[in-house]
DNA sequence: CTAAACTTTCAATAATTATTGAAAATAAAA
DNA sequence: TTTTATTTTCAATAATTATTGAAAGTTTAG
């Protein structure tokens, strides 16, 4: 396989995986578009190699950047915008799991804390409220999981789980 | 609110905040009303109470019990099957974990592994596979606390991550 | 200022994914 | 066995989500 069939095969493969994650196809492959490539690209490119509308380009770049992990770069000489992914996978990963983090597990401690509010005391209230506890308890783990994750450099996350994974 | 609305708040809640997370939102909430039911649920009494089809029933039911995370139980005296779901949380988080892990993570490292075999030893080349080794080196990190959470006990978790958390 | 280059928006449309419901298959009862 | 209850399948359809493309908006150059 020559290099540019490799690259578009990952790109091609991130954006179906994406589905299963709850992540836009033509996102994740803008997003791996642009981390493959050398270069700062332009809206036109991003186009002409994925094959897409300009207004799908323009929506999916500004939600890549609104997650943090796309950034407009300045080419000289040239008017129009580019743009680069963060390439330190790292960082890329934690700015990730920020974000999910921020957008969907806190809004579910949020509503479990809410529905804990019920007040009834039969039998069944508070089985049901046993429920919601016991998802409250293990997100709220997940939760402080993730945000030392965030926290940590990549050097004390591979060694300390290392130890831990090793155990 | 009165028990029976803070249930059904709780599984529609449950059925939208799912399709963040790639997951059928059907599938959420027949699993949340089996979470918080207090005996065994027929496909009759789930059709009714969330106003869903009989096939729509039967293929999410199915698809919560191939995740491991519904079983079929018998009433006696019942023909018909009955359904519950796993109530010990931290069991359940361990199964979706499980079943998320081998669907979704592990065919991404198979999917890296497999691209990092290209025969190319140009500049740009190389910058290529750095990216996809860097990215199987994190996916492998999360692979590996997968599998140790996995294999943990809720409580052996839960201290040893306030532990590190609270560091 | 005006024109040209470029970006953004969004209603219309396409593509994808989920759901229905009735027929076929299966299993239990008579 | 035949009948009846129950489950499964799947083509048709509905609902949702993504994409287009052209018009409106914005920015920069002249």
């Amino acid at each position: 396989m020559v290099l540019e069939d490799a690259k578009l095969k990952y790109i091609h493969t991130w954006g179906s995986l994406a589905t299963s994650w709850g992540v836009n196809k033509t996102m994740a492959q803008v997003h791996a578009l642009l981390l493959v490539s050398t270069k700062p690209l332009s809206a036109e490119d991003i186009m002409e190699t994925l094959q897409i509308s300009r207004g799908n380009v323009n929506m999916n770049v500004r939600a890549l950047i609104d997650w943090g992990i796309v950034q407009k770069e300045l080419v000289i000489g040239e008017r129009k915008e580019f743009f680069v992914a963060t390439k330190d996978i790292w960082e890329l990963f934690k700015q990730i799991t920020k974000e999910r983090k921020r957008r969907e597990v806190e809004p579910v401690l949020k509503v479990l804390a809410d529905l804990q509010e019920i007040e009834d005391d039969s039998e069944e209230a508070l089985e049901f409220k046993k429920v919601l506890n016991d998802l409250s308890k293990v997100t709220t783990t997940v939760n402080n999981i993730l945000d030392k994750t965030i926290k940590a450099d990549e050097h004390w996350l591979l060694s300390n789980f290392t130890k831990i994974v090793k155990k």
